[in-house]
DNA sequence: CAACTATGAATGAACG
DNA sequence: CGTTCATTCATAGTTG
């Protein structure tokens, strides 16, 4: 992303008497533990290594070991969560329905092709074919020549499988998977007349919330 | 929606490839997510709804699963945080022009609400049997003296000095580990080769992107 | 066009 | 671990 300054948050607000009680990472720490947890395959370090990496990255700013201990945490969490909602390929391919309205959205759409803002290059956890199952600390340069991407901003890489799912399964008939109780039926398509540009009224069922399902006026008025 | 604009900003423009486009919700798409936030309810969507709600939108115009996401992480923390202070600031009317800060510092002028825990709860900084949160690695297990760590932090990022201590403690003679909340059943992953240079002064050479001395630079490109 | 506001995006911290 | 909250940054979009 172009953050400004990106990492620089801690630098650039240590001009007053920041109150901010959370730790305020350094560029140089960031980088550190992205190579940490891309290049050594660092997901949930040990309260040993969490001890030997806040020591090390003490030498660039303040830091404790529970930053560290949620910087991964944190990392590896929205790593997969990312993963998860982010399941279908969603920005390059919208199925244009005829929709009035698509007329402008597909002008810039073409010229607006590229990709997201910080796609960089390759990632580096595949970087070598041996898995990191141990930590890689001791000392030894990286596996694979990697060359270091810009400064923050991870190199998520998308895997943009165009499955083309079924937006709103009606009654799957297969059950195929239980996965959560509230997993059941989402959402019911109106059948084919719901995609109506702005002007139409769709059917919502979230049995989480409500048994009753929603309908959405899209009346403007 | 001050303005009630309620057009296809989607469609306002795009000329540049801006690097950080962010998500523009057109009209339909944000009718949609507040049917669902108030009618329906629908406060924290799970993955999979997410997934399926940024499926229904992205027939109004481009969308990923991230933007609903965020939307109604923000839409739920703004109306939090709204409520909160509309008891409060009774007397501060002072048209919070300007400076994004300035509003959570009204809040805190407000109120005067000691910044740490999260909405009341139980203050629990009471060093005697079982500090729930403690995080015992920082750079010594404090027994109990301090509860809460850094709170009156008017230290600033540097101040690295390079002390000398041990960095890397081999095994010292195993003693007690501290015994994290979590360590109990988490860290119990010793059943493996963990770090191998775990009986050695580690390194943890970082290298990959020319480990400068330390020096911050100031910034500020 | 500058000043300002609403809000998308990001992330540290923490809960269950 | 997945989820949730709080705080902060960045910027689209107005408003004067």
């Amino acid at each position: 992303m172009a953050t400004t300054n990106g990492d620089d948050r801690a630098a650039a607000s240590l001009a007053s008497r920041q109150t901010t009680t959370r730790w305020t990472p350094t560029a140089e720490q960031i980088r550190i533990l992205k190579d940490l947890y891309y290049n050594n395959g660092v997901r949930s370090p040990s309260a040993d290594q969490i001890q030997r990496i806040s020591a090390k990255l003490r030498q660039y700013g303040k830091i404790e070991g529970k930053n560290v201990f949620y910087w991964f945490q944190n990392h590896k969490a929205r790593e997969r969560q990312k993963k998860r909602f982010t399941a279908a390929g969603e920005n390059l391919h919208h199925h244009r329905q005829g929709l009035q309205i698509s007329d402008h959205l597909l002008a810039y759409a073409a010229k607006a092709a590229p990709p997201h803002r910080r796609h960089g290059s390759a990632d580096f956890r595949d970087c070598s074919a041996t898995p990191p199952p141990t930590f890689a600390w001791d000392a030894f340069p990286p596996p694979c020549g990697r060359s270091f991407h810009d400064q923050n901003r991870d190199e998520e890489e998308d895997a943009p499988e165009i499955e083309t799912l079924s937006l709103f399964p009606m009654h799957s008939a297969g059950d195929d998977h239980h996965r959560l109780p509230w997993q059941r039926r989402l959402f019911s398509s109106s059948s084919s007349s719901d995609c109506s540009g702005a002007g139409g009224s769709l059917e919502l069922t979230l049995n989480s919330y409500g048994n009753s399902p929603l309908h959405f006026h899209s009346g403007a008025s």
